[in-house]
RNA sequence: GAUUGCGUAGCUCAGCUGGUAGAGCAAGUGGCUUUUAACCUCUAGGUCCUGGGUUCGAUCCCCAGCGCAAUCACCA
């Protein structure tokens, strides 16, 4: 080793590489850090710039002049420049073989001594994996039929001091690929696809509101009052002002004020932040849509999100997001092949209670006793619509085919306190959950718009809250005061964008679809100094 | 927050009734002008997650901590 090992990494491996960094600038007089690199074509669009006719011409006419040196070499090969990221790397003396990738694809380039200049040629043989360089040269193949481009030149444009993971089995530790997700980006193909799929789902949804006449909007993630969903909040504070604030659970409060305003239908994508758990489907951020249509009620919802997914789920086929995919929109998910043909299974929410829990809901004395068979806390003593809602969770919502997109409709209105009340039954609310895969994706209502039965509701909730609950939880008079100003009757969802995500590229965890999962930091426990 | 499991070389993994560790790839060296996980030669590479305890001796057993994963709770 010609050069003191890193300071800061003392590994032989890092010392190797910052050796040849070194090497490169004073050995070679070479920038590792390159400059600007025009009329670049990626990897993808190069190797189809492949010619067969071109290729085997310009074979025949290199064996005519080793005959004939006087025969001309007429080479009409395309040209091309491309860069990428060094992921194989074969050095067979005279010849060197180079696997780049893009976000593209992966492209060989193959570099013949005879062909380059000893700098060029010198950089190439160095090279690391994890390295990035571009090239110049003519698309070809090789003699066992491999495309590549025959190099006439190479340039160093960015070294790669960390010790990359093993180019056979790709980074598989979860918790690197998370921590390290550029490292992950190269070394598992799979992840950059994953992420376009995800900006191109993401992209439909949009315009697929879009073509309905929806307006994008976009409203506070900083919130004086933390309401809209039944969660707790993160909380920070603005300085200057003094003021506490919360990070919003959900946007609907505010959505529902421009409805007040005169827009009819809206829609946000956006972030919404839970100081809640994490695990194979929560984030403690994550992407929701929420959507928001006066004059309209759950049925219009529902409508609307039926075609959103089975529109998504088309898509997902035709681009082949999911490799699994079959025939019609049928896609892979793990172990499941889910089929999203319309229309949606549909289900009333007292139906499979009864199924799963054994008595009609409204029976008091039997949810009561199946409550305390179930082992429920406070079984004795709960409001009667809590142990409903329990009891369903934990015996109901099993019986949801995972394999068929089902809409559970009309929910106790006790559990929905921004919900109307059904019409034909004030004990439920116009309200319906949309399961996919074992997923719950998101709920719609029939909104509420009577500003005392909202402001009763809330008061009632308050009073329900624990100690904990009410320190964010207050009352939200803002709110109540855009509802006295009038809001038209209204249709309003919400569905999880990364769930969908998960559903539609067969990703098992929430962290395979969000580029930057939240993680805890890693080595700063209390060692002593 | 609870329970269970995991943490060994840069990566992927072996291993040990308790006697301080191995492989493949990656790295360094030498060879090779058509390779495909290239191959061949030689070499180097480890706080066996951290801190305690038991022991003559701990990577292994016990306790605590940290991180990750799964399940549950909360929630979407």
């Amino acid at each position: 080793m010609m050069q003191e090992p890193d300071a800061l990494s003392p590994s032989e491996l890092i010392a190797a590489r910052r050796a040849k960094l070194s090497h490169l600038r004073t050995e070679l007089g070479v920038d590792p850090y390159g400059q600007r690199v025009d009329g670049r074509a990626t990897l993808a669009v190069a190797r189809g710039q492949f010619d067969e006719g071109a290729h085997v011409a310009h074979a025949a006419a290199v064996a005519a002049a080793k005959v004939d040196p006087a025969a001309p070499i007429v080479d009409t090969r395309a040209k091309t420049r491309v860069a990428g990221r060094v992921v194989q790397h074969r050095d067979m003396g005279k010849i060197v073989f180079v696997g780049l990738r893009d976000a593209s694809g992966d492209l060989q380039i193959s570099m013949s001594k005879s062909e380059m200049s000893p700098t060029a040629f010198a950089v190439a043989k160095g090279l690391d994996y994890g390295d990035i360089v571009a090239v110049d040269g003519r698309i070809g193949r090789t003699q066992k039929g491999e495309v590549c481009v025959w190099a006439t030149d190479l340039s160093m444009q960015s070294k790669n001091l960390e010790p990359p993971p093993s180019k056979w089995h790709g980074l598989e530790d979860a918790e690197l690929r998370y921590r390290r997700r550029y490292v992950d980006m190269f070394a598992n193909p799979q992840t950059v696809r994953t992420f376009e799929a995800r900006s191109h789902i993401v992209s439909t949804i949009r315009r697929f509101m879009e073509a309905r006449g929806y307006l994008e909007v976009e409203t506070p993630m900083m919130h004086p009052v933390a309401g809209g969903a039944a969660a707790r909040p993160f909380t920070t504070m603005h300085n200057a002002l003094g003021m506490p604030l919360f990070l919003r659970v959900a946007p609907e409060l505010y959505l529902k004020k421009l409805l007040v305003g005169g827009l009819s239908k809206v829609f946000e994508i956006n972030r919404n932040f839970r100081n809640e758990g994490i695990d194979r489907s929560h984030n403690p951020e994550f992407t929701a849509m929420e959507a928001y249509e006066a004059f309209g009620d759950y049925g219009t919802m529902l409508e609307l999100v039926e075609s959103l997914v089975h529109h998504c789920a088309c898509a997902a086929l035709s681009h082949q997001w999911n490799a699994r995919a079959e025939d019609g929109p049928i896609l892979a998910f793990g172990e499941m092949r889910i089929d999203y043909r319309r229309p949606f299974e549909q289900v009333q929410f007292a139906t499979l209670f009864e199924r799963g829990v054994g008595c009609s809901m409204h029976d008091q004395e039997k949810v009561r006793a199946a409550a305390t068979a179930n082992h429920i806390a406070h079984a004795a003593t709960s409001d009667h619509w809590l142990l409903v809602n329990e009891l369903f969770e934990r015996c109901a919502e099993a019986l949801i085919d995972p394999l068929r997109p089902t809409f559970v409709l009309d929910y106790p209105s006790a559990t929905s306190p921004l919900t109307r009340p059904s019409r034909a039954n004030p004990d439920l609310a116009e309200r319906w959950d949309l399961f996919i895969g074992g997923m719950e994706i998101g709920p719609a209502y029939t909104e509420l718009n009577d500003p005392d039965v909202q402001l009763a509701k809330f008061t009632d909730q308050l009073r329900g809250a624990d100690e904990e609950m009410s320190t964010f939880r207050t009352l939200d008079e803002d709110f109540i005061a855009a509802l006295r100003t009038g809001m038209p009757p209204a249709g309003g969802m919400g569905i999880g964008i990364d769930r969908i995500v998960m559903l539609l590229t067969d990703s098992p965890s929430i962290r395979d679809v969000i580029l930057f999962p939240l993680m805890r930091p890693e080595g700063t426990s209390d060692v002593p100094a």
